[in-house]
DNA sequence: GAGCATACCTACTCGTGCGTAGGGTTACGC
DNA sequence: GCGTAACCCTACGCACGAGTAGGTATGCTC
């Protein structure tokens, strides 16, 4: 029952908030590699080394851990954009800023991103938080479209526009996650690659060359 | 003990293929609702209207029964666009084809296509699966791209090439994303969108503009 | 240096759900 | 009409993992 004699107790007693993030860092980890319910409270606790009833005490159930994982990844990468992506510059500027940053924030935090994108979407309970966070980035694109058509004195229906926007998400996406597969890969040739396509592709698509479905 | 007096059975005998097949449309429609995890056999097999001992009789376990449905809903998904696409059209006309076949099916197997893209995704022992079949249509889309350009002189190096196909790929399935969740939308109108995202834009960026990150 | 909050542990309970044992009934060939 | 194979069931065993009970040690305040 004595758990242990008091001599030298082969743990450190370390602040809450230390302990939180070594937790979150090893439930990242843990839920990246095998998923939300594959992973278990006794290895990410085990991970962290730390025993399961501290995580439960500092960062709740289950549930409430991966939402808190969740949270913290996806406002470091937010930040990582919003930080490099000055609203007062023009909207090319902006866009290539805020690519190099997301790829960067891949690149750097390919866990991170297994969790939010992998994780995240299939389960229900949590498909919802992703959705918000998905959506506030197409509102973004749309914007920087939308500006920088204004300023060729063209005009887009909104929905038009955010289709468009809905797509290059999208697109972004699927090169994160082939970035987050290939260690070799470079994220600054990756977001120049999708600048590419976004920018000079989109951008000509808006300014006036459409494709119609043939009258078959 | 007794089972069932023996007077009129409640469940009729179907022979094998048919049962599989329920039991495979009960499983689609489960994994997409719960996810692989979260979904048991017990509610799997109920919604088919079969014992659970049958399940495993026929399609064996649950990791053997969701590759089986993954199997049925991938190849249905690549015959409905192989079926639509000859390869003796123009590669626009192909890929709009394609397109229309890809987001139609989309619009009206949203179940299968849950599975395949959401669930599929996040579980270690099915990603590879997902990967192939995603690799196979980056290959398309590049074989189209790669086509499209020789017949007009041009020629870009395939990494390149491969690089826009899984962004045009990536676009794609999150426009599919989109469909599937909006009920109301339009798989024609959606596949036009794409459509103008990918060949006005791709096509025209291939072409010779290209963006080139600014010297700072 | 007494009291109290905080950090930390071991060792359980208990539900849930995969997979199976063991057996019953209908159709079909011969 | 009789075996035999194909269908189909109820009712379990059993492992695994979420969450908890109950207790110990350490540092900080006064």
């Amino acid at each position: 029952m004595l758990a242990r004699v008091s001599s030298t107790p082969a743990f450190k007693r370390l602040p809450r908030a230390v302990r939180e993030q070594q937790m979150l860092d090893a439930a990242v980890k843990v839920f990246s590699r095998r998923g939300f319910h594959a992973a278990s409270m006794d290895e990410i606790a085990d991970d962290a080394g730390i025993s399961k009833p501290m995580v439960y005490a500092y960062l709740g159930t289950k549930e409430e851990l991966f939402v808190a994982c969740l949270h913290r990844e996806g406002t470091r990468m937010m930040q990582a954009i919003a930080g490099a992506a000055a609203p007062d510059l023009p909207a090319d500027e902006r866009l290539w800023r805020g690519l190099r940053a997301f790829f960067g924030f891949v690149g750097a935090h390919r866990d991170g991103w297994a969790v939010l994108y992998r994780q995240a979407r299939g389960e229900q309970p949590f498909a919802g938080e992703l959705a918000a966070m998905r959506a506030r980035m197409v509102e973004v694109v749309a914007g920087m479209l939308d500006h920088a058509l204004r300023a060729e004195g063209r005009e887009v229906a909104e929905a038009e526009l955010e289709v468009v926007a809905y797509a290059l998400v999208g697109a972004t996406e699927s090169l994160a996650d082939w970035l987050a597969d290939h260690a070799e890969a470079d994220p600054e040739k990756t977001a120049t690659r999708m600048m590419n396509v976004a920018w000079v592709g989109a951008a000509q698509l808006l300014q006036g060359t459409t494709w119609r479905p043939p009258a078959a």
